[in-house]
This record gives C-alpha cells, structure tokens and sequence, in this order.
DNA sequence: CACTCCCGCCAATTA
DNA sequence: TAATTGGCGGGAGTG
C-alpha cells in the first residue's frame, strides 16, 4: 500500500507518504530507476505478509522519493502538480511515475490499509513465531520502518507493544531483539498472577461487583480517580531511577499494554470492553480524570487492541450491555499457562529442596504481598530479554498463586473496575504520589532471554565457599525470600533443573568490572518480619530506613524503596551515574556500565554470555531472574552454570535463583533489604565495585534472626578485573554491623566471617578492591549520601587495607536474588595477600570472560570502570562476542 | 454521528 | 546539539 502511496504521492504529493524515511535508503541512491516499482506493487495488497520482497522494492523506489520529498513538500505542495520543473530532479522520476501511476494514485490506500494491526501483521510476519533459541533476531527499526514503508513512529507503537509482552527487548539504540513466543506464555502468566495480585484481590474481595461495576461504569471517571494506581504492573523500571522514573512516561505504553493484558487475564470472562480498560488504566493520573484523558486512553487502547490482535490474542467483540453495546475485546489467547507458571511462584517443584524455608517464605510473602504491594521492581520484564538492557522493563509480579477463579464471571470486568477502585483507595493511601516507581513490578521474570544472555552461570564455580549449607547463595535466599512471591517460585522451578534453571539461575555473573551486587538477604524465612513489612511499601521506606539505616535505602531503595516515599535517599544523582542506576536495581546486580570492553574480554572467554549477561542483569536490574533464565536459555553454558549452581544451590538454591527476581521484587518491596551499597570503583582504581547490602545487615538485625538462612549472602562481588589484588571485605555479621568496623578487626572478622558468619547471618560482605576499598569506603557513603554509610559498609574502610591483602576470590558477584557469589575467600585468611589464589575462583566469577583469563581482567579493570555507567540501558550488545 | 485510529507535532530522553 | 523515543490529541475515514 504504502508504496502506492508513495508512488501515488510522490508525484504529487509527496508529502505523506513517507516521510520518513530516507534514511533508509539503503540501498537506493536516488538515482536508481526507480520508479517502476510501483506497479509491481500495485496489487492489492492482500495480504499483509507479502513478504518485503515487495516492499523492499517498492521503498527503494520511493526512498528517492523520500529524500526529495522534503524538498518537494515543501515546494510542491504548493505546486502540487508536479509538473512543475521544479524539482525536476526529483522529480524526474515521479514524473515518470506519475504518469504511470496516475491512475495507481487514485487508488486510495485506504485507511485501513495503513492500519497498525496490519502493520503489526507484516511486522510479525518477518519474524518467526518461534525462533530458534540460537539464532538471534535482531530488529532494526529504520530498516523495518523503511521496509513497511512506514514511519518509524508507527514501529515504536508496535514494539513497544510486543516489548511488554516479551516478544521483543531492546538491544540497542534502534535496535530490538526478536525472542518470539517463547516467553509468552511465561510472560502472560505473570501478568496473570501479577493483575490477580491487583486485581484479583480486590476482584476478590468484591465479587460482585457488578453492582460496582455498573457503577463504576457510570461514573467512571469520576470516581476514579485513581489515585493512584497502582502500578499495575509497572514496571518500574529501574533505571530510572527511581527518581524520575515516574515521571517517565516513558512506559506507558508499555505499561498500559501490560496492563490491558492483565485485565483480560484476570477476568473470568475474557471480555474487556474499552471504555473499563480505560478507567482501570488511568489512574495514573491521579484524579484527573478528564474526559480528554479518557479519550487519550482509548486511543491508546486501540493501539494496542491492534497489535494484540495481531498476536492473535484478543479480537474485537461488542458487548450489550444495557446501556447499549460497547465495543470490546475479548482474549483468544492462552488462559492456562503451565509450565513453568506454577512453579513459581509455589512450589518449586522441583528443584528446592529447601526451599521451604525459601518458598513458604515466599509464600507467605506473597501473599501478604499481594495484597498490596507492589513493589516495584525492577526487574524488568524486559530483562526478560536478556538482550537488553533496556530499561524498560517491568516487572510484574507474579504471584498469584493460584487463581481462583474467581468468580464470576462476566463481570469480571465489572469487578476489574471494582478493584480498581479499591485500589485506588487503597493506593491511595498507598501510594503516595509518586509512587510510581513503585508501581508493581510485574516483573517478568523469566523471560529468558533466549538467547541474548547469557548469563553465566558460573561455571565452574565453584562456590565453595560456602559450604556451609547456607549456602551461598544464600543471598539469594534472603533475597529470595523477600521476593518470594513470585519469583521464588519461578525459581525454583527452573532451578529445578534442568536447564531451565539456567535462566532461574540465581547467579550472574559479572563481567568483571564493575559491578557489584549485592543483596539484602534477608532471611528465608519469611522474615516474616520483614516481609510484611515489606508489604508495605510505605512500610518498607520506612521501615527500611529505619532498619535499615541509611545504606539500605540508598540507592536501591530509591527504586524500591523510594518508591514509595522517600527514595530519596538513594542516590539522587549519584544514580544517575553509573552507580546508581545500578543501585537502583534491587538487588540484584548491577552492572557495571560498560562493559564494553571488559565485557568482551570476558565475554570471549566466557563465552559470549558474559557480555550478554551484563546486559542483561542490566536490565533486570536485578531483575535477575531474568537474567537467569535467559541465560538458561542460551543456554548452553548455562547448563553448566546451572549445574554448578544447583549444587550451590543446593542449599539455598532454591531461592534464590529463580526466585530471585522476584525475590528482588521484593525485595524492593521490603525495604529493607536490599540495601546495599554500591561501591564504585573509582575509576581506574579499582576494578571492582562492589556493593553491599546493607541490609543484611541491618537485616541481621531485622532478619537476622530469622533468617536464615542463611543464605543469605548478601553480597558479591566481583572483581573487577584484575583481580589481583582485591581487598576483600567482609562483614561479619553483623549482627554487630558494626562489628566490622574498625579495620584492623575488620580483617579478622572479615575473614572469619566470611565465610560463615556472613552467610550465615547475612552478613554483608563486601569485598572490594583494595583500592577501592579504601578510598571509597569514605567514599561509598557518598554513595549514598544521605544515608550514612552503614555499619557494613563501613567496614570497608577497614577492610580496605585488609582487603588488599586479601583478595577475594573471585569477584564475582551474585546477584541479588540471586546469586552470590562467592567469594572466597581465601578465605579466611583474609589478609593473605595474594597469594591466595585468586585466580581460579576469580574466573568464576568473573564471568565470562574473565574466566578465562584473569589477565582479562585486569585489561578490563580500566575499562570498566569507566564504563559503568552508562551501561543500562542499552547495551551494545558488545559483548558477547561468541556468539 | 459514533467509532476507530492514522498522522505527525513536539517534548522527553539519549547519544 | 542531534537523534531517538514516545505521549498525545486533532481530526479524518468508516459504517
């Protein structure tokens, strides 16, 4: 069509037509004949799969056209008829066209014709349903705006549908990743459990509803106000930072699409009629309902409405209701989503021995969570997609357990607005305004990423450490057990093992440099102390200030706990940098921003993940359940990893891993737990960064003492590249935090700790670079600014020196949920200065890369450090080179 | 006239 | 500063 358009217009008008374009011109220099073309498309355009064949041809004959477009536009349009000399150039050839054409130009192209579904259904059409894992697709967006011959706005509306649903992630500045479906039904599910949590509990509680619905209905507007909203599922998105992130916008598409999902997930009849979508969605505004918004809305659900129906999930119906029909849609996708669903969030099946402990903690989370809160978190969904790094993601949470039905039926709708309302009130309470961040974090977990990640899995890990039973992972564990609702499960279920675990794996691994991670653990258990607390979102800030002190909430809260209120603390600017953004994720990891160049050494050695895995925790922030599983996905390594990992894991593993997203979740929505604290290596300094939780410490002190289980390690580490030297730090548990303090004990303790204690309690590590250490102890305060450095982290100082005469082991890191990482220690010994061997474990860590050679490492230190930052969001995809 | 929703301006973000 | 993203709403096509 468009090229008739274009062929059409171009003679004449050019204007509309495509605008757009030219850049595309790939291939087409304007002097190519082209105009001939037209014809050959002039056919009906039947089907909207014809392939590009078509298209192609027909965009290279108009991107001539294009480009003259403007010129034209300008001029012609006055001229409109061409003939004009003017641009002969230009137009030369639409002359010629034109004469030939003429008669195509009639033709119209009709409105629907351009429609977005049917734009969506070429799009889709270019990619398979169901890639293989391997083989990555990578989406240009100018190529395919030029190839549809459309705007590239137009591709955005689509994408960002397909992005909330995992389709696709972003890679890369115009550049999306193809997963297919794979995820899908992952991806539904946790919206699934997700909007019940919303949804469902006020569903629930109010079936009937109807009654409110019909209200609701009436008046929709008005009641709503929304305030708040809850997220939805939000996503929050973590990077942002949690500072502006509301203010984002950004997501909203995406974040509406996700949320429109949800609706029809959660309702009993599969029947949305758009005006209900519409309310329910709005609440961002708060109250404001104006009508404009709503029909803002609307518009905007119709966007969606054709995309989704693209996908072949909902399709168009009309409700009678009495008032007199109303459009709608009804979902024709997937309602049951097996798999791996159920694991998730419950039980792990298989895999988690433990995890009871984890799991019921989880459970217990969950549920208490769901009521409420939302926590945001980042992960992403997004991260599903291991690719990217983008920010966006959400996540959402899962959980639900179970569904029920609720009930009735149809009017589910009704009773969606019915929820709605509660929550609006509730939000209200809740949420304070700002919230967004907060929103809910549905977070996707799981996604794997197919292929993009990699995570990396340690390899070989060797995780020894710990024998303890606490795991190592134990991190993850408090982790998880914070996130446990959804995640957990998710976890565990991968983690189960197979492969799948992979994705759940708990661990990440960094590439070297900068990153670090930490992760509030807390305790497995439940902490049911926290864990309600963490309910609350508001709770959490507080609380998690309180408890946390200060180094808590720095930055991550600011995701997390920021939300909520104050995030304030976090980093404000900090975050913007490197750090911060990191911080920002929960827990998981951050990583380090550029990993370029580390990234790639790592990668290569790793493997490809390594690089693939920075992104991807990237993106999930900490979200890392998604890293995992994208790892798993990939795979292949990752078996190793997982391996690895579930013997690790055995003892926690549950939790952790797969749960860890989740758990992440949760932990943003605790507050306290993750705390952490990030360290940055300076810049050269250091290769590594580290974060510590704080938390845990303070979780010792508030979990502490249930917890665990130990598990949970809260940190990690990770070497920056050379390993050499790293200082590690260790806190002990804390159940002194501050125990660590003073340097000299800090050595002592540290190592001591290490090992056990630390895990045991919690207790926060730290390790970092002996540099870095010492210079950023102070420093790593700033890292928060506001809040005082915490007790563990103050360690740092001490342990600066100490550090460097120990080193760690690895550095590895873990993330939050997830992993751990271990270090080593050399343990004990701490100070043993290098002679400790470092190598190995280092690798291990490492990532990828690194793994292979330590030497990497080092290379990378410098970079890496710098890179930091930037890293997020997108990411080149650099790395992994492997692949 | 109501329903759809294309189109593209332009602000927010990024690079 | 330039480019990329994406919110948003006017207003046109359809029935």
């Amino acid at each position: 069509e468009n090229i008739f358009d274009r062929s059409r217009m171009a003679p004449k008008t050019p204007i509309k037509n495509e605008p757009i374009d030219l850049s595309k011109q790939k291939g087409c220099t304007p002097e190519r004949n082209p105009i001939t073309p037209v014809k050959i498309i002039d056919r009906p355009q039947p089907d909207p799969w014809t392939p590009t064949a078509n298209l192609k041809i027909l965009v290279s004959a108009a991107s001539p056209d294009m480009r003259d477009r403007e010129k034209k536009k300008e001029l012609f349009r006055p001229i409109e008829n061409s003939e004009q000399s003017d641009t002969l150039d230009s137009l030369q050839y639409d002359i010629v066209d034109d004469s030939t054409v003429d008669e195509f130009e009639k033709q119209r192209p009709s409105r629907k014709q351009k429609s977005l579904g049917l734009l969506c259904q070429k799009f889709l059409a270019r990619y398979p349903n169901y890639p293989l894992s391997t083989e990555k697709t990578t989406i240009s967006l100018d190529e395919v705006a030029s190839i549809l011959g459309v705007e590239r706005r137009r591709i955005y509306d689509i994408v960002n549908v397909l992005e909330s649903l995992h389709l696709v992630s972003r890679v890369a500045k115009n550049q999306y990743c193809w997963h297919g479906r794979h995820n899908l039904s992952q991806t539904l599910k946790m919206l699934q459990e997700a909007g019940e949590l919303q949804y469902g509990e006020l569903m629930a509680s109010q079936h009937k509803e109807q009654d409110l619905e019909y209200k609701f209905g009436e008046r929709r507007k008005e009641t709503i106000p929304d305030s708040q909203d809850r997220p939805l599922l939000d996503f929050s998105e973590p990077d942002c930072s949690s500072a502006s992130a509301n203010s984002r916008k950004d997501k909203s598409l995406r974040i509406m699409s996700q949320k429109f999902v949800m609706l029809f997930l959660v309702s009993k009849t599969k029947i949305v009629t758009l005006d209900i979508a519409a309310k329910i969605l709005i609440e961002e505004t708060q109250d404001t309902v104006d009508h404009s918004k709503f029909k803002t809305k609307v518009r905007r659900l119709y966007d969606i409405a054709n995309v989704l129906t693209s996908l072949g999930l909902i399709k168009k119906v009309h409700v009678t209701e009495e008032r007199g029909r109303k459009p709608a849609f009804k979902w024709i996708g997937p309602v049951e989503f097996p798999e791996r669903t159920d694991e998730l969030r419950g039980h792990s099946p298989t895999s988690d021995p433990l995890p009871g402990t984890q799991r019921g903690a989880c459970v217990q989370y969950q549920t208490s969570a769901t009521g409420k809160q939302r926590f945001t978190r980042h992960t992403s969904f997004n991260s599903a997609q291991p690719c990217e790094a983008t920010r966006r993601k959400v996540s959402s949470e899962p959980n639900s357990p179970h569904q029920e039905k609720q009930d009735e039926n149809c009017s589910k709708m009704i009773n969606l607005a019915a929820v709605c309302r509660q929550k609006i009130e509730e939000d209200t309470g809740l949420n304070s305004a700002k919230n967004s961040n907060i929103t809910l974090p549905l977070s996707l977990l799981p996604v794997p990423g197919d292929s993009d990640f990699c995570v990396n899995p340690l390899p070989q890990a060797v995780f020894p450490v710990v024998q303890a039973d606490v795991p190592s992972f134990s991190l993850p564990i408090g982790i998880s057990s914070q996130a446990s609702h959804p995640s957990t499960p998710a976890a565990s279920k991968t983690e189960n093992g197979k492969p799948t675990l992979v994705p759940n794996q708990p661990f990440l691994c960094f590439p070297s440099s900068s990153l670090f991670m930490l992760c509030g653990g807390l305790q497995e258990n439940n902490s049911s102390e926290l864990l309600p607390a963490a309910g609350d979102l508001g709770n959490r800030n507080a609380e998690a200030q309180a408890a946390v002190p200060p180094t808590v909430c720095q930055k991550r809260s600011s995701h997390k706990c920021s939300s909520p209120s104050a995030p304030v603390d976090d980093e404000e600017p900090a975050p913007k940098k490197q750090t911060l953004e990191h911080s920002f994720l929960p827990l998981s990891l951050v990583v380090p921003k550029e990993p370029s160049e580390s990234s790639k050494a790592e990668s290569s050695p790793g493997s490809g993940c390594s690089a693939a895995v920075h992104l991807e925790m990237d993106r999930f922030d900490l979200a890392s359940p998604v890293a995992p599983e994208a790892a798993s996905k990939e795979s292949v390594k990752p078996s190793d990893c997982q391996e690895q990992e579930k013997q690790s894991q055995n003892k926690d593993p549950h939790e952790p891993p797969p749960g860890n997203e989740r758990i992440s979740k949760e932990n943003a929505n605790q507050p306290f737990q993750p705390q952490y604290l990030y360290v940055q290596p300076t810049a050269g300094l250091s290769s590594f960064n580290f974060l510590i939780s704080a938390n845990q410490a303070p979780g010792a002190i508030s979990l502490a003492a249930n917890q665990m289980p130990s598990l949970s390690v809260p940190c990690v580490m990770v070497p920056s590249a050379a390993l050499a030297s790293f200082p590690l730090v260790c806190s002990p548990s804390f159940t002194s935090p501050l125990s660590p303090a003073p340097d000299g004990s800090f050595s002592a303790a540290a190592s001591t700790n290490f090992s056990m204690s630390s895990l045991a309690s919690t207790t926060p590590v730290l390790i970092s670079t002996t540099a870095v250490v010492t210079p950023k102890v102070s420093p790593a305060p700033p890292v928060d600014p506001q809040q005082p450095p915490h007790p563990a982290l103050h360690l740092s100082p001490v342990l600066t020196r100490s550090c460097s005469a120990v080193k760690l082991d690895s550095p590895v890191c873990v993330g939050h949920p997830v992993t751990l990482l271990k270090l080593q220690q050399p343990s004990s010994a701490p100070l043993t200065p290098k002679s400790i061997r470092p190598a190995h474990h280092e690798a291990f860590f490492k990532t990828p890369g690194s793994l292979e050679d330590p030497v990497a490492w080092k290379k990378n230190e410098g970079n890496q450090t710098r890179n930091a930052s930037s890293v997020q969001r997108r990411l080149e995809i650099s790395s992994t080179s492997p692949d």
